[in-house]
This record gives structure tokens, C-alpha cells and sequence, in this order.
DNA sequence: ACGCTATTTTTTGCATACAAAATTCATTTG
DNA sequence: CAAATGAATTTTGTATGCAAAAAATAGCGT
């Protein structure tokens, strides 16, 4: 009697190429403004053009790719103003999953975020940038998992999806760091003080200044390029 | 010599096939739960399965259909749970539209808000709820045009979309329409002071107490239901 | 040599065809 | 007669084929 031969119905195939697909985006397999060739897709992925292509349509949806008619789909490509925009809306995401995180964490979610943010001191202390990034980005899943709404969270995956892609590997000014840090204990204790209005606070101002970071990348990349400095 | 006969290259089949697909979700004419069935609205739409497939995908992307593996999509289903979720995401993207608004609204689109609010208050005094709340989205839409964010407009759009199909048609509590008027009233005020906080709070509230009024129709609506009661 | 146009090639978009899964319906059996 | 089983039908999922549009290339003229 062999155990649970039907292992999982696995996902259907566009899902599967959809994932794919999203991974590629975010972690510049596939780089903003690239043209997705189908014939080529479908074969690295080794499924034909049909689900490749309803695939499309849902990143298309999601905001990741940009349809042009007639000529197929570009990864998305994010001008300074779109950046900045988006940040907004993201800030606007957080505040929310802040406020309502506050009131309705439980003292095991709150402890396993305290635990987190030891792992992130200690990333830190490290200079582990890599690290640091991954147990970022798991706080602030963490906090908005503990707001206890699956709309707010799936909404914030979907826009948040379209900053990861930029996610530069390279080390943001020391200084700045360190504000990231002293930011994030302010978290953790409004958070622990069940405080709302001072985590929306915390977590705008945290936005505006990953926004900023962020921006002078990129206007820091574009400075270079245009002088022929190599990066 | 014909004017134009190029019209205008019209949107790609898909595109067309998503927006009355949308179109016929918030309005009910597919009714929450229900299957769509590809062949049958292969056949109303006059498409073959292929773009009908490619547009359901994008509504899946978009919350408006759930899609079940080998069993088709169905349309969007709330339960109360969802909708007090939405709303909750709903609140927080309209207190943004505001804050933003407030700090980036030109004359000329607070007067045209100010006409708008005539116009409700007209709508009001009739007793004419359609035209109410028409003019009532026209409101909140240009608000959130005001905020100059795209990303956001994008979002909120396809959140609010989601709580379209449910727009009860029954007069709402002649007490809670006061309230919703004096509300916006004070959105006006608000505005025009360039007061965001003022706003945001204003919207808040305003959205909570839209939220409890399709809620209690909800409620009713099943209470109805159960004792057999006609609508 | 350069720019423009015509032709080929590639690529996208849609329709159809086929396979697999789910549903329905009839039949059988307790 | 009800429940269960199994075949027939329907429906979804994927692949392929074909037409139209875009891109690339070659040819032409200046």
C-alpha cells in the first residue's frame, strides 16, 4: 500500500508558468522593458504557447508585464514617477497593515517578529546584506500577516511584486542603515505597546526613506551611465 | 473619400472580451457563485474559447473570478468576512486618496468636486438613488484623481471592482443617507481647507459606514432568505 | 554610401483539434 | 427504491495550425 500515490494534483500549468514566469521578473532573469518572445518562453519552459500565454495575461493583470498590441509583452519598467508612485501606494499598504497589525497581533505573533528582529540585529551587525533583505522582507510579511486580512495582503504582494525586481543587491549608505534599524525598534515597540497611530507613523516614514534610498539608486545607476562610468 | 475608415485599430480580442466580462460581473449579470461556462459564453460573445480563456485568467488576476483547477472559473463570491476585508483595504486606499488629494487638488478640480456635491445634494433631494449613485462614484473617483498616483487610481479601481457586483439597488436607511450627505459635506470642507488629516478621517468613517449599511443588507438579505420572506 | 521601399521572415493573435478530467445519466444490485 | 457503479457526455486543459501584423532583410534608386 503505497502512501498517497496522487502526491498533489499538481498546479495547473499556467499557474506553474505564471510562478515561473513571476520569478523570472523578480529576480531580473528577465530585465524591465525585455521583450517576452513566446516561441522561445515555450520552449525553455517546455509548454506550449497557449498556457505560456494565459500566463501572460494574469502578470499582465497583476501589473508585472506591459501588453502592447499586437506586439506581445514587455517586463515592466518603472520611470522615476512610477517608482515614486508606487512607494506611495505601498506606504499607504503598510500604514494600514501597521494599524491593524496593532490591534489585532497575538502575543506569539508579536514574539515571533521580536525573534525575527534579533535576526536581523544580527544581520546587520554582520553587514549580511543579503540577510538582511530576507529577514526584512519577513517582518514586514509578519506584521501584515498579523493584520488578519487576506484582501490587504494580497493586494500588498501584488504591488509590492512590482518593487522587488529593483531590489539592488548593492549596499545602500551605511547611514541610512542604520536609520532602517533604529526604525525598525520603533516598530517593535509600537507593536508591542498595541500603539497604531505611532506604527502607521513609523512605517510611512520607514516607506519614504526605502523610497529614497531606492530613488538615488536609480538616479545614481542612470548618472553613471550616462558618463560611461561602469557600475 | 471615407473619413477614417481606420476607426481606430480596436483593442485586441481579449481586452474586449475582459472588459464585458467585467462588465457583465458588476452588474450581475453573471451572478456570484455562478460557473462560467467557456462554450456557452464562446457562443454569446461570438469568440472562439482561446480569448474568452485569456480574459478569464486576467479577471482571476484581478479578484473578480476564482478559477478551480479542471473545473473552470466562478464568479467572485463574498461572504460577510470578505466584505468587511475589502472595505477595510477600501478604507485605507480612499484615507490616501484624500490625504493625497488634499495636498495636490488644483481649483479647478475642487470646483469641479464642489459642482459634483451639487449634484449629489440634488440627487439627494429627488430621492433619486441611481443618479445618487452615480454621482456619488463620480465624487470618490475624482478625489482620487486628484491625488495624481496612477498606481493608486489602478489599485483602488480594481479593489473597489471587487464590491461592485454587490451594490445593492434597495433604498439604503433614509437616516444613513443623511449621514453619508453630511459626510461628504464635510469632504468638501475638508478639501478646501487642504486639511489631509481632516480628510482622511472624514473618509474613514465614511467608508465604515458604508460598510455597515451593505453589510446589514447582507445580513437582511440571508435573514430573508432563511424565513422564506419575498425581497 | 545612404535612405527608401518591397519582400521575406518572424511573431503575435485567434481558431480549431485533441486529450484528460469531471459531470451526468443509466444501469445494476442490495 | 436507494445507493452505488460504470459508461456516455460534457467541459476543461493543452497543443497545433493558420492568418494577420510587425520586424528584419534585401534590393533599388539617388
Amino acid at each position: 500500500m503505497t502512501a498517497e500515490i496522487i502526491s498533489i494534483p499538481r498546479a495547473a500549468l499556467h499557474e506553474q508558468v505564471a510562478h515561473r514566469l513571476r520569478q523570472m521578473l523578480v529576480e531580473n532573469r528577465i530585465v524591465p522593458g525585455a521583450k517576452l518572445n513566446e516561441r522561445e518562453l515555450s520552449e525553455v519552459l517546455n509548454v506550449s504557447r497557449t498556457p505560456l500565454r494565459e500566463a501572460i495575461k494574469m502578470l499582465a493583470a497583476e501589473g508585472l508585464v506591459e501588453l502592447l498590441p499586437n506586439r506581445g509583452a514587455i517586463a515592466l519598467e518603472l520611470n522615476e514617477a512610477d517608482v515614486f508612485n508606487t512607494f506611495e501606494v505601498m506606504a499607504g499598504l503598510e500604514a494600514l497593515s501597521g494599524e491593524l497589525a496593532a490591534q489585532r497581533i497575538t502575543d506569539a505573533e508579536l514574539s515571533e517578529i521580536k525573534a525575527l528582529h534579533f535576526d536581523m540585529l544580527a544581520a546587520h551587525t554582520r553587514r549580511d546584506l543579503p540577510t538582511y533583505y530576507r529577514v526584512n522582507a519577513a517582518i514586514h510579511s509578519a506584521i501584515n500577516a498579523a493584520a488578519k486580512n487576506p484582501v490587504l495582503t494580497t493586494t500588498y504582494k501584488q504591488v509590492n511584486a512590482r518593487l522587488q525586481a529593483l531590489r539592488f543587491r548593492s549596499n545602500q549608505d551605511e547611514e541610512k542603515w542604520k536609520a532602517a534599524v533604529k526604525e525598525h525598534e520603533q516598530m517593535i515597540n509600537a507593536l508591542t505597546g498595541r500603539d497604531a497611530a505611532a506604527l502607521r507613523t513609523v512605517l510611512v516614514a520607514h516607506l519614504n526613506n526605502k523610497r529614497d534610498v531606492v530613488l538615488g539608486q536609480i538616479q545614481a545607476a542612470a548618472a553613471s551611465k550616462t558618463t560611461g562610468a561602469k557600475a
